[in-house]
DNA sequence: CTGGGCTGACTGACTGTTCAGTCTATGAGC
DNA sequence: GCTCATAGACTGAACAGTCAGTCAGCCCAG
């Protein structure tokens, strides 16, 4: 029993095929308005099959949003491990939650997280998950202000604080990124987290010269 | 013509009766599983009868959402209206966005705030009228803050950029709080935000000592 | 008697879920 | 190597519940 039996394997692989379907579709049409039967044409199956690994339409959709938060904060740890420099790695955590389609990913995943939180607020279950992923990511925030400290870039300051508000800016700022608001525009919005960040933990920052697009 | 038909008066009552009563439902369910026939119970109407007034369960709902959203910022207008100082004024501020149950108002609206979203992402009528909600939003806040430094309580700092940065951290915070965040109790949130003010505006403050609820 | 607010009863469309059963791969027994 | 039983992935078709929206007509003030 060391090896999975093949289809297991094949199981698992279905699994996580209905659940990016579905976080693509969720994130494209909303939580509301994703049927089953759009999930089962995206990943060729029919709708019972989805049923089948799932028993239930509000499961697959729940895994489904943790499936695409897990993610994402995965991909951010990457970018983050591969990033040495305190500064660029704030750039890195500001571009990815303030600029759109950074690349790869799955598109229009703001959609998502203003259903995640719309879930979170009515179902306990999804509230706690949600809860526990964010402290992941202010964790994230606080270690990096901690290397930070700790490779001399910066003086000491109290790094779980300014993950707090540094988190809380971030998710402001991309809503108003991700509803187009013309005040706002993704320059605008990196520009203002980079200088609070600057300004909270003492260092230096003045926006690079960017092309401004087209 | 001077006055109003009578009928006409009844009609608009019932109309921003509903109106209200979508909108408290929204907040309680959510936008997609309130249903017409809840509207017309809450009114004591029939479900014919509120697709007689608007038409469309959609356009009901959209209304809905404009309606409680004015009613937000009216509120917020009033009492800065009734608020001299700057400090009192921006505490007025978050404390509206960031305590919960302030009073009267609509119960557990910040789950509004998140539908909101959520369609204002994908329908372009609602993301147009949430940019402009938004903007009138934001200059208030300007304007508290240029009403400060003409009565000289602070030094001349820009207003505009101050605004849209404070905004986006309330949004942020007020999410945290509504998702009843564990490390991000109101308490905590009103903090943050008033030092952030407090720095960036350059005015003293500190933690009043409130009594921590029960 | 007219018009508009209003309703009950209905319908038509949609869709999550069930179920009986098909198809395929595997593996035991001969 | 062949057969046959078994299991599990998979499906088509039907079911059942839910609702938005329609409609013919009631009621009543003016």
């Amino acid at each position: 029993m060391a090896i999975k039996a093949d289809s297991a394997v094949v199981a698992d692989q279905r699994r996580d095929q209905m659940l990016a379907a579905a976080a693509q579709l969720i994130a494209e049409r909303g939580f509301a308005d994703t049927r089953i039967s759009d999930v089962a044409k995206r990943v060729g199956a029919s709708p019972a099959l989805v049923i089948y690994y799932f028993g239930t339409k509000d499961t697959l959709l729940t895994e489904a949003l943790r499936f695409s938060e897990q993610t994402f904060y995965s991909m951010a740890d990457e970018l983050l491990a591969s990033t040495p420099a305190l500064v660029k790695r704030l750039e890195t955590l500001v571009h990815l939650t303030c600029v759109p389609q950074t690349q790869g990913e799955i598109p229009g995943s703001w959609g998502l997280w203003f259903d995640l939180w719309s879930q979170a607020f009515r179902h306990p279950e999804v509230k706690k998950d949600r809860v526990e992923l964010d402290q992941r990511w202010r964790s994230m925030i606080a270690q990096v202000v901690r290397d930070g400290i700790h490779h001399e870039e910066i003086a000491t300051v109290d790094a779980e604080e300014f993950a707090v508000a540094f988190a809380a800016l971030l998710d402001g700022l991309s809503i108003q990124v991700a509803l187009e608001d013309p005040v706002v525009d993704p320059e605008r919005a990196y520009r203002i987290a980079m200088r609070f960040a600057a300004t909270t933990l003492g260092f230096d920052w003045k926006p690079s010269r960017r092309r401004s697009r087209s």
